[in-house]
DNA sequence: ATGGTAGCGCTGCTA
């Protein structure tokens, strides 16, 4: 099976590059982040054309998340089930069982400036992740919580840690939130697997960064230790952050992040 | 060249 985060910078901008995407790649399960879409305009049709079913999650202009399947799309759930602040009533968690797999799809705030509203915001976003999924969540089972993290995990998830001297995404108390959560018993499976440095997953858009490789890895997925053990590969199609030519429109600044299972 | 790139929606914000 095939499974597939990928943040897209909105559906209506790239749709046929996913649909493109799709049809050669042939994901089984595919959680995308930042549609920018409203639920009202979701290409369900499209996708089903492709033999998929799917459920978006999305309020328009920013944000909105989606999984799209061809093992099946059960239980759905969209949102948090109680949110309490603003930032949890945003439209970035949706969740669904998919062939045997429990599979919650993110998108983390990105917090902004360390010490802004917007940044304790994403810790409070993390934390009431952390105790939905302590109570939903069953570790022995086929879990993945997959998607935009806008966390680098380590130093070496960032083309230079010093140029990153008092920014999110690498701070303390972030990377100590992304521990919380892997503390439920869940593994970072693109470390877990990695020879070394696992690959970046989003490079800027500006002054040439994909080219230079100047990235970081902010797209992850977190799966239980009975996943793990049926997870075979995982790897960036960076292919698909290129500009390519049959399209004017360009690429998302992220790159889909992919991992084969045998199940 | 004193910014840079992209999307949204229409002015400036967000990433």
């Amino acid at each position: 099976m095939r499974l597939v985060t990928w943040n897209v910078n909105s559906l209506r901008a790239r749709v046929g590059r996913i649909e493109n995407w799709i049809r050669v790649h042939e994901p089984d399960v595919l959680c995308i982040q930042e549609t920018k879409c409203s639920d009202q305009i979701w290409p369900f049709g499209v996708f089903q054309e492709l033999g998929y079913e799917s459920a978006h999650y999305g309020f328009g202009q920013w944000n909105g998340v989606a999984i799209i399947s061809k093992v099946g799309l059960d239980s759905v759930e969209y949102g948090f089930p109680e949110p309490k602040d603003e930032i949890t009533k945003e439209a970035r968690l949706i969740r669904a069982l998919c062939g045997g797999i429990d599979v919650w799809c993110v998108y983390v705030p990105n917090g902004r400036i360390v010490g802004s509203e917007y940044y304790e915001a994403k810790l409070v976003w993390l934390e009431e992740l952390k105790c939905l999924l302590e109570t939903r969540v069953d570790p022995k089972s086929h879990v993945l919580i997959c998607g935009d993290f806008n966390i680098a995990p380590l130093d070496t998830d960032v083309f230079d840690i010093q140029q990153f001297e008092g920014l999110t995404h690498v701070t303390q108390r972030e990377r100590s939130k992304l521990q919380e959560l892997l503390d439920l018993g869940l593994v970072d499976v693109a470390l877990a697997k990695a020879e070394d440095s696992p690959a970046f997953t989003w490079w800027d858009y500006r002054g040439g960064s994909f080219h230079k490789n100047f990235g970081m890895r902010i797209d992850l997925m977190l799966v239980s230790k009975s996943l793990l053990e049926k997870s075979e590969n995982i790897y960036v199609d960076r292919d698909a952050r290129k500009k390519g030519t049959d399209t004017a429109t360009p690429p998302s600044d992220h790159a889909p992040l992919v991992l084969e299972v045998s199940l």
